[in-house]
DNA sequence: GCTATCTGCCGACAACTTGTCGGTAGATAA
DNA sequence: TTATCTACCGACAAGTTGTCGGCAGATAGC
């Protein structure tokens, strides 16, 4: 028996399915045999939505960084938070929070999943970078930041934060301590911020 | 007509040959019979070196890895040369000089390749790193350099070269310009040396 | 109400893939 | 001179992606 659905239904409901698969198994290990055998479509449907598996990736990778991105913005835009929190606030849901759960991320930094990772980095940095660029180029007129390439800037804070923050996961507590200080330490010095300051907004954050 | 050679010298044939092929088509799109049949070897002969193609490309990377690494720590390891210049030196080898070619760094970054360019990644990372912050802190006592964090440091300086220096490819020489300017403002932030010492250090380097 | 069309779906099939395995040639050892 | 061991061979199993002709049921046109 065979049960028709619009396209758009269709379509998500095999990219949810996909995207569980590439994640968990990675995706050369997941085949398009196990996405159409998890839902109960035949092959022919799934390439009647999809022109290709790589195509399938593409569409997740956009979701996926539409989401992030539209997350990061709504905080970057929030007013009422001081700027400097606005910076860490997104910073911390590119990296832990965001729809997708931690343990997926994880998953995302296994080394099956690379191109996934790869791709999604890729959409993210174009989305968010100039947000973020535009924040520390205003924490420069307000006078906590300071630096010359706010674009670049930007870009190396989140990449690094993007390779390094899951290699946080496998590290004893103290390890992990001590890298996150790490990484703020840094990050104040990139941005030309006072030492601590940055430190303080992040503390303000948990705090809440 | 069979021809039979040490097992050492066909593992080496079949590595150049599958580095090359991967680098050229990405991992997945060279297929195991594009190595054989570029080499003129049977399946079974492929096989019996190497018990799978990730195995191959395991190897590859090793190599590639070890290449590198064994380069980097020359330039570290010369005490004839000032301290600054040979960080900038070795950061160069990996990412622009190094054994492989230029074109290549550049297939390597492409989607494809995102498998092989993390574990290159990966492995160079932790070959080079310790290499590094041990620079680092030495500049740390001379007084040139500044930073409580050397390892993370230097951590951060390599995953950001290795993964903007081929964004740098693609660029129009003003913005290429600005991009490398930028880089080395924010590794001598990082680094907590004056503005301009690292920057005059390269120049020595391309003047010679 | 009766076709015609259009949308979503089906599953067999072609053309690949990777990895296995029994067997063979030729150098080396006994 | 025979046995063994190393490197090699190629047919084959099992699985993969993507294609294609055709079907079912809702919607549109008459």
């Amino acid at each position: 028996m065979r049960v028709v659905k619009p396209a758009e239904e269709r379509k998500n409901e095999i990219l949810d399915v996909a995207e569980q698969l590439f994640v968990e198994k990675g995706f050369d290990n997941a085949s398009t045999n196990d996405i159409i055998k998890e839902i109960g479509i035949a092959r022919g449907t799934l390439y009647y939505h999809f022109k290709s598996k790589e195509e399938i990736l593409d569409a997740i990778v956009e979701r996926m960084g539409r989401e992030k991105i539209a997350q990061a913005a709504t905080i970057v835009a929030d007013w009422n938070v001081p700027l400097m929190e606005r910076l860490t606030g997104s910073v911390l849901a590119l990296n832990v929070d965001s729809g997708v759960g931690v343990e997926m991320l994880a998953q995302m930094h296994k080394p099956q999943n690379a191109l996934l990772h790869q791709k999604m980095q890729e959409s993210v940095i174009a989305g968010v970078v100039p947000l973020f660029a535009k924040l520390i180029e205003e924490g420069n007129t307000v006078g906590i930041f300071n630096t010359k390439y706010p674009t670049d800037a930007a870009e190396m804070i989140v990449i690094y934060s993007n390779t390094a923050f899951d290699e946080l996961a496998g590290l004893s507590p103290e390890k992990r301590e001590k890298k996150s200080k790490a990484f703020i330490y840094h990050t104040e010095r990139l941005l030309g911020a006072d030492e601590g300051s940055l430190a303080a907004a992040i503390m303000k954050i948990f705090s809440k």
